[in-house]
RNA sequence: GGGGGCGUAGCUCAAUUGGUUAGAGCGCUGCCCUGUCACGGCAGAGGUUACGGGUUCGAGCCCCGCCGCUCCCGCCA
């Protein structure tokens, strides 16, 4: 028996066709002398009637044993439903198929969880989720999210095939570069002590082949990095990753705009406006405290520092002394925060090295707070007019050296956000989407521990032409050509112009980072020597595609839109890896074992 | 590496201050039921309270340890 029609297809028009349906007992409604079955399919779903007046007992009493998810064929003629007896819900729900024959293709056990209803199956434990991971799939939300995730690789490749891009396939088994993120090493066979590393990005491959002359170059890369897991990061992953030649910023920002235009088009027929905002890194810190604004909502940051530089308060002018700011946010009508939430939005402060936060609950027409009765006239007229104080406003202060001061803050303003929303009083449309570049990033950042500068995003990103003479003078100032994509609060993918002089390049691994000429020319050597032959200029992005798929979806967690995800601890559930191997295959690879004892 | 949350029947959850035989809904098993679609009705089975210790006359509940899942910080060039 072979299917005729999927289980999405059937209407009215069908009606008096003999069909033949295949898929899984969705449910069973036996009224002792008359039988439903609803049959589903990953279209979705037709109800099959067996009448008892009209069959073989035995053909009756084998539709009466089947149960929840055995796989069945069956076949018969589509029949209108009697009157009154439509089911509006579903899109086959004029028409039923009145069984005449039915094959079991393939008996199930009773499932571990039911996958026939969305509202208990999408808060059933996670773990037995991942565990019965084909059975989750079942569900039909998550067959949409995968459905989904296909259309926009689709889609994707087709936009940069018309873009005049080729999708070129790079090495997974790649040599260690441990400057990034930590990195899973495989070892080799073939010469005992050496490795491979899987990439963390195709970074060096989508650079040499600009230099081999590729000039627009894309790819769906999957990229590994071994560090600790979120709800928005998992060991390996996949980027939609491109570079191209002799482009300027600009270039990259139109062809992103136009790719996200048609994915938002294809996956949720939406219109999105283009071009995106622009951000510079220092107003984003400034306005949002974050390098990623959720601009969905205000609650923006404002800056007290002329304010208070000679306030008799002393832990606000002593930060100014110091070379600080001080930034307030308004939390309106978050005036009623309870003693536990102060004390959580002191922790995040706390968490940056601040002694304390500093309050002000606007409550009953008066400013209580613990801080207000240092404050001066002037001072308390500059917080009204700035902040725009009003009953029921919570305002929160920062007063620390600048980058600091805003990360507090922007920390604070997303946690007041989470407790508006929560209350009701913030509501942000779901179908929003507020797309905003970020720009102008610092090229390097300061390591205190380490006392040396590294590079904010990679040691290919080209510094701002004009800034290039500050490399060496005042290393701070530097802005390097590095752009990110942001939406709703999500750093949706990152890129840069890269450096591609050799000289330029040199200087940054060996004067900048302190990278010893011997180590850069082991691990960087070869770009360095491929520079030499005529680098065209170029420059990239990767988006992190899992992302893009997580917020099509609507979903917090990307494990939601990959099939086949890990935990936390990097574990498959379902398949149990990581698992210990053969002592023979630790020998081959001249690998031996110290596995530390646990204490106690 | 650090901090928070969770773990009770197949699933989702409950169990008063530490106190009788650990309950409910769904699912499952059996019987009944010819227009259901969350079918309905009756009956029944089902528990090492993740695991290991401890405190106590008595522990699902308190303490210590451990495992797993999850969220966050660090980390993610």
């Amino acid at each position: 028996m072979k299917r005729t029609h999927h289980c999405n297809e059937l209407r009215p028009e069908h009606i008096g066709q003999t069909v033949t349906l295949a898929g899984w007992v969705h449910s069973r409604r036996d009224l002792g002398g008359l039988i439903f079955i609803d049959i589903r399919d990953r279209e979705g779903r037709t109800q099959t009637v067996f009448d008892p007046s009209a069959l073989p007992k035995d053909l009756f009493d084998r539709a009466a044993s089947l149960r929840s998810e055995c796989v069945i064929a069956a076949a018969g003629k589509v029949r209108r439903r009697p009157e009154g007896t439509n089911n509006p819900k579903i899109a086959t729900g004029e028409i039923e198929v009145a069984v005449t024959e039915l094959e079991l293709l393939n008996y199930a056990d009773v499932l571990p969880f039911a996958v026939d209803d969305p509202e208990i199956a999408s808060k059933v434990n996670e773990e037995l989720r991942l565990k019965y991971r084909y059975l989750d799939i079942r569900r039909p939300e998550m067959l949409r999210n995968l459905r989904l995730r296909s259309k926009v690789a689709t889609a994707t490749r087709v936009f940069f095939d018309e873009q005049g891009f080729m999708e070129v396939e790079t090495p997974i088994l790649f040599k260690s570069t441990p400057e990034g993120a930590r990195e899973f090493l495989v070892p080799n066979r073939r010469e005992p002590g050496t490795v491979y590393a899987l990439p963390q990005s195709p970074q060096q491959f989508k650079q040499i082949l600009m230099v081999a002359g590729v000039e627009k170059y894309y790819q769906l890369a999957r990229c590994f990095r071994d560090e600790d897991q979120r709800a928005d990061r998992q060991l390996e992953f996949t980027q939609i990753d491109l570079e191209m030649s002799f482009i300027e910023r600009e270039d990259l920002y139109t062809l992103i705009e136009g790719l996200l235009k048609r994915v938002w088009k294809v996956a949720l027929g939406m219109d999105i406006e283009t071009p995106f905002k622009r951000l510079s890194f220092v107003e984003a810190m400034n306005r949002y405290g974050m390098d990623k604004p959720d601009a969905r909502f205000e609650m923006e940051l404002v800056d007290m520092t002329e304010d208070f530089r000679n306030s008799a308060f002393k832990v606000f002018s002593g930060a100014v002394q110091a070379g600080g700011v001080v930034k307030a946010l308004n939390a309106r009508g978050l005036a009623g925060a309870t003693q536990g939430q102060i004390e959580t939005m002191t922790d995040y402060a706390k968490s940056f090295g601040a002694k304390g936060l500093a309050y002000i609950k606007v409550e009953g027409g008066e400013w209580k707070s613990p801080i207000v009765k240092f404050f001066s006239e002037t001072e308390r007229a500059a917080l009204q007019s700035k902040l725009k104080i009003e009953e029921g406003d919570l305002i929160l202060f920062a007063a620390d050296q600048w980058l600091n001061a805003c990360e507090i803050l922007g920390r604070i303003r997303l946690y007041c956000a989470d407790v508006l929303s929560a209350q009701g009083k913030l509501n942000i449309d779901p179908r929003r989407f507020d797309f905003l570049w970020v720009v102008d990033f610092p090229l390097l950042s300061f390591d205190k521990e380490q006392n040396r500068w590294y590079s904010s995003h990679h040691p290919f990103t080209a510094p701002v032409a004009e800034d290039i003479p500050l490399l060496t003078t005042d290393p701070k100032k530097v802005r390097g050509q590095h752009y990110d994509i942001v939406v709703n609060g999500w750093e949706l993918g990152g890129g840069s112009i890269r450096i591609h002089q050799r000289d330029v390049q040199k200087t940054i691994f060996e004067q900048i980072l302190q990278i010893p000429p011997d180590i850069a020319q082991a691990r960087f050597g070869y770009m360095l020597e491929a520079f030499r032959y005529g680098a065209p200029p170029h420059g990239g992005i990767a988006l992190g595609f899992d992302r893009l798929i997580a917020i099509l979806c609507g979903t917090q967690s990307i494990r939601d839109v990959i099939a086949f995800p890990k935990t936390a601890k990097g574990a498959d559930l379902m398949t149990e890896a990581p698992a210990p191997v053969e002592p023979k295959q630790l020998r081959e690879l001249h690998l031996e074992l110290r596995i530390p004892r646990k204490e106690g």
